[in-house]
DNA sequence: CAAATAAAGGACAATTTTGTCCGAAATAAC
DNA sequence: GTTATTTCGGACAAAATTGTCCTTTATTTG
């Protein structure tokens, strides 16, 4: 992380963050799950926070978030632990997870934060920033989780370094 | 700005945020500056910060930190004010003003947070990203402050609303 | 039923980002 | 030189995000 001076105040980058730690998590933490799904386990909290390198309390609140949103099954006792139904991980695009955590009307905003985007009262920069968010969503939108977590299975993808 | 529930808490969304407030700011403000230095017209913080409505003082400091990094021209006292010389216009792009607020090592970072984003490593949604992330960079290279000046001045794009 | 286990949830703390206030320094006009 | 104006810079404050701790609740096993 690099620091740069703002006035007085010295204030580290968080690079050009498209996602929040929160949906950083959520979508590591979802895409871990389901490829230990596609085995037939269940996985705890602690293996979880713990495969997707994140803080385990703050990650027990996004997928409470998750699982309220039916993303997610958990289950509680002994045995308990995380799930995602095998014939739902087609289904279960990265939009869905974002807007679990983030809300929604993600993708409306204007790239220098006028009130709403409008094509036909753009700010500068609309133009240019237009076709790129609409790419990211329509990313978003067409990515399975079923798709991320077969990679990981397969050893092609990582969760952490 | 929607409200979404994590856990017990409350927070409000920032959108898919690309840049940070101070960015946004910046931007808005370099692309004011530079319309009304077209027609050779010194700018204050104070109409500024009312033309691009924002906050006045946390404007300063992200107008003092591109004066320090040469993007604009300022001056004290009476007749003071902001500026951009005609002859850097066409020199300053986006992604300079981005590095001089929120520092370098931007375009580099994972989409989800691992510790640095390598193609031999890749995370889950790194070859969705990828691309996504190269246009945005290329984006910010390839426009000048020139270009977004010339449409506010013409009446075609707008700084508030 | 008791004990052990794991998620749920509330309260709270730390950090980062955003934003404010006010005096100092520079400069132009008188 | 004095005054008015405008940026500079430091300290401080508020808000948002990220992260921790601890108690409760549900569930399995013996
Ligand atoms: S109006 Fe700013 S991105 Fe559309
Ligand atoms: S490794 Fe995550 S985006 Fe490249």
């Amino acid at each position: 992380m690099s620091e740069n001076k703002i006035g007085s105040y010295i204030f580290a980058v968080n690079y050009l963050v498209v996602f929040s730690k929160a949906c950083e998590y959520g979508i590591k933490a979802t895409t871990y799950i389901a490829s230990q799904s596609l085995e037939e386990r269940r996985v705890s909290l602690k293996s979880i926070a713990e495969e997707i390198d994140s803080p385990v309390a703050f990650t027990a609140k996004i997928l409470q978030t998750l699982a309220r949103n039916k993303i997610i099954d958990s289950s509680k006792g002994p045995t308990g632990g995380f799930l995602i139904e095998k014939k739902k991980m087609d289904e279960i695009k990265l939009s869905q997870i974002v807007s679990a955590i983030d809300g929604d009307n993600i993708y409306k905003g204007c790239g220098l934060g006028l009130s709403e985007c409008n094509a036909s009262r753009p700010c500068p920069v609309h133009h240019h920033f237009a076709k790129i968010r609409n790419d990211l969503r329509k990313m978003l939108e067409n990515t399975s989780i079923n798709e991320l977590a077969s990679g990981l299975e397969v050893g092609l993808t990582y969760l952490k370094r």
